[in-house]
DNA sequence: TTGTAGGCGTTATCAC
DNA sequence: GTGATAACGCCTACAA
């Protein structure tokens, strides 16, 4: 339990002040090439790290950066993250995660970081905050970067989601499918902002364009965990003339209804065409047809947008759009004769 | 960017000392009702939230926790720190997620967290560090817990990887297998210990305890990620008498084989059975045979153990052995006739 | 170029 | 009970 060298010990075996000891460390203005070295030999003699927290206190920095997620069970969450960590293992900051699962810890978490000063900048991840909330970070002004969210207040990455629907909508429809159904999240779940719901408005424009509706009755929501859309899919495969074809607002919910088609005996895509959303890894290897978002890649590119808010103050925040794509694999044909 | 108040704010507007603010902060000793009435409400017309930094420098605690990951990219690593979070979420600790994908990276983190005043408490999940490591972590003092890793000076949960390999071999003996292989992660990988050999130990154990051997040309290493382990497994399939079974050290490279050999044409579990390790979610969706292992447990008990070995000071590490099980799915049958 | 001292926001140790 | 005040370890003017 050995306590750690401070600043002052490296100063007395250097024989120099902490002054001189702090210039080196952060090579702030000049220091003479010898008393750096001296200072140098010295740091490393007593394997000398600089306190995190000394430093922050004193600076108003953490060295940290935070990042909010909803549910870390989503493994699209989790890509989404990877990207993050991929970009700040690059720099000097910390991660911390906030994973928030409840409106109530959302709050706490929140008001905690609005703090100011418990983190340097932040990232909030699929995940729409209240306006009063998020008014309390612009106040602070922590350098915020919003990931698969919409606000005008701040950077952000998204995608297209109604376009994603539509892509996903016009491919059935070019398979010939005209009973096509919508399987989401419930809107509420997710803290008001609803990507799934955007996908669903997709769809229904796609087949608007196609002269036709969206049935109420084949729109379903509350589709998470990936038990739930089985459950619920399993209704909508039960109706006396159910959907030929299925968008899904993710892959997860996407796999619940391929398990529901699996255990009524519905031959995938013979009877039933399944379209998922996301592209997570797993939907490659169940050969899921699918809208593919880069879940990685946004990410990346908001922990980048940060990290470099983070060095020039104050820049106008700009939204960055992130490609979708569909892709096609094993779960669309066309529909039955 | 407005400034934060501080406790001196609060004494003010409250008229006492800062020393009181703090005791009615921190609860400890009695603080006159009145006086602490008079405290709270300043809390809330100032809306007062304490720095955590300036805490933290003042107790020499941070208020978080860290995990040192490998890999965020393998499913059975994230499952693991999904059970960390869950625990820490019940606590007040930030969680600080440190994922090393590279020797270099791993000393600079672990000598980073050496410093002792990063982190109250530290999990190292799946990873073996230097002993050098290791003992400037001991002799930090920082309540330290191991997950999927063994070292007698540390509180660790772990699973008999050993006996994991046994089942899956005795099962695919039972089935009739005789040529049985076994594809891993290449041990160097993995930063010395590998919970992979253990297993392939196990497979050889159970082979010789029915009179045969693990022959060296089935037993191949390299396995990650899961397009490394489909080009190895396919190699293996196409030896002049390939292996009837192949036990993997992961579900992830379980995946891979089960790829090579949808593209070599090769029935599963007609003309191969495959049996993987870890049980991730993924295995289930695609009913791949596997050992269970209890990931989000090992890290929820992990994280569990932590936290109470930061209340209780100095108590001798313990060992949870948590219990590895076989799953039969559909990836394993008898051998072709 | 370099040393000294004040300050960052708390907690904890004193007297009162 | 409560109010000063000295740490905590660092950074950064300010002086020298």
């Amino acid at each position: 339990m050995k306590v750690a060298p401070t600043i002052r010990d490296v100063a007395r075996l250097a024989s120099v002040g902490v002054g001189t000891v702090s210039r080196v460390l952060n090579d702030s203005v000049r220091v003479d090439p010898a008393t750096r070295e001296r200072v140098l030999a010295a740091i490393v003699e007593l394997d000398y790290v600089p306190s995190a927290i000394a430093r922050g206190l004193s600076t108003g920095r953490t060295g940290a950066i935070g990042v909010v997620v909803p549910f870390l069970t989503r493994p699209s969450v989790v890509e989404r993250l990877r990207g993050v960590e991929a970009a700040l293992s690059q720099s000097a900051y910390d991660l911390v995660v906030f994973n928030v699962e409840t409106e109530e810890r959302r709050k706490t978490v929140l008001r905690l970081l609005a703090r100011g000063d418990r983190v340097d900048g932040l990232i909030i991840l699929s995940l729409s905050p209240h306006p009063g909330e998020l008014a309390d970070i612009v106040r602070t002004g922590i350098p915020t970067v919003l990931v698969d969210a919409h606000h005008r207040a701040f950077s952000r990455v998204v995608v297209d989601d109604v376009l994603g629907g539509q892509l996903a909508a016009r491919h059935l429809l070019e398979l010939g499918h005209r009973r096509i159904g919508f399987l989401g999240d419930d809107p509420q779940e997710r803290f008001k902002f609803s990507p799934s719901r955007l996908r669903r408005v997709g769809v229904a424009r796609a087949l608007r364009a196609a002269g036709l509706e969206l049935q109420p009755g084949y729109v379903r929501t509350g589709g998470f965990p990936r038990e739930t859309a089985r459950r619920i899919a399993a209704e909508l495969l039960a109706l006396a003339l159910p959907p030929t074809a299925i968008v899904c607002g993710s892959d997860v919910e996407a796999l619940g209804v391929l398990e529901a088609a699996r255990q009524a005996g519905i031959s995938v895509p013979g009877r039933l065409s399944i379209v998922g959303y996301d592209d997570i890894e797993i939907a490659h290897d169940l050969g899921l047809t699918t809208i593919r978002q880069p879940l990685v890649e946004s990410g990346r590119r908001g922990a980048e947008m940060l990290l470099e808010a983070m060095d020039v103050a104050e820049r106008p925040p700009v939204r960055v759009l992130l490609q979708v794509e569909l892709v096609v694999r094993a779960t669309s044909g066309p529909p039955p004769a």
